[in-house]
DNA sequence: CAATATACATAGAACGACGAGGTATGTCTT
DNA sequence: AAGACATACCTCGTCGTTCTATGTATATTG
């Protein structure tokens, strides 16, 4: 537990996208901001994740000018993207109920 | 998140030990009982970390002889141990808040 | 015009967890 | 008594995930 890994890292941004397309370095600062600062993902984790959901079928991809010749990726989840978020959210709970459940344990008695 | 890591391994360690001395094979049933099943702690996960506890000093080691010639080796948490245990407990706690944060997101007003 | 912020990207290293394998003893069944 | 199974320990190699470091390019600010 040296190293401060993020984890998890598919059900974060499939979660953010799921709200809104956003592009990869809006997915860090808002990720940073809606965690309240425990969260500030590096772009060597994000992109190659990223990457990985749009080869998987998760997201799609497009891009936008922002202003002059600013070019933005916007990635937007599909269907088969929200599945996997399904999927992971209920991963996560079983997870953290897994957690709670050993860190809180009180013995039956007997 | 294709792979099911329990990651937070110390952590949980830590945390049964803190209860009482236990020996390997022991730790491993009384996590699977303790988190209703969620984790299913590997022989290959379990002994490396255990060993690392060692030898950063978190826990001490003594064999006991269980029936007739079974060996067992028990661990039994140090002051140091209890140190790390409020640490990675704390961490988990952040951990934990961020991605409920994230995850319950409601944009402010505005 | 230099520094900083935005915006994308990848390669290599580090680390954690697992699968597979090994050793040995005790118990239960047939 | 043999074989299967559970207990109890251990290690090595692999794989997946994340980080660090580095690279490119444009816009803004002092």
């Amino acid at each position: 537990m040296k190293k401060k890994t993020i984890d998890h890292t598919e059900l974060l941004l499939l979660t953010l996208l799921e709200g809104e397309d956003m592009y990869g370095y809006q997915i860090i600062s808002e990720l940073e901001k809606r965690s309240e600062h425990v969260f500030e993902m590096k772009e060597g984790t994000l992109y190659p994740v990223l990457h990985g959901l749009w080869k998987s079928g998760a997201v799609e991809c497009y891009e936008a000018e922002a202003t002059a010749g600013r070019k933005r990726k916007y990635y937007h989840i599909t269907r088969k993207g929200r599945e996997a978020l399904k999927v992971e959210r209920e991963e996560w709970q079983t997870y953290v109920r897994g957690m709670e459940a050993v860190l809180s344990y009180a013995p039956a008695v007997g």
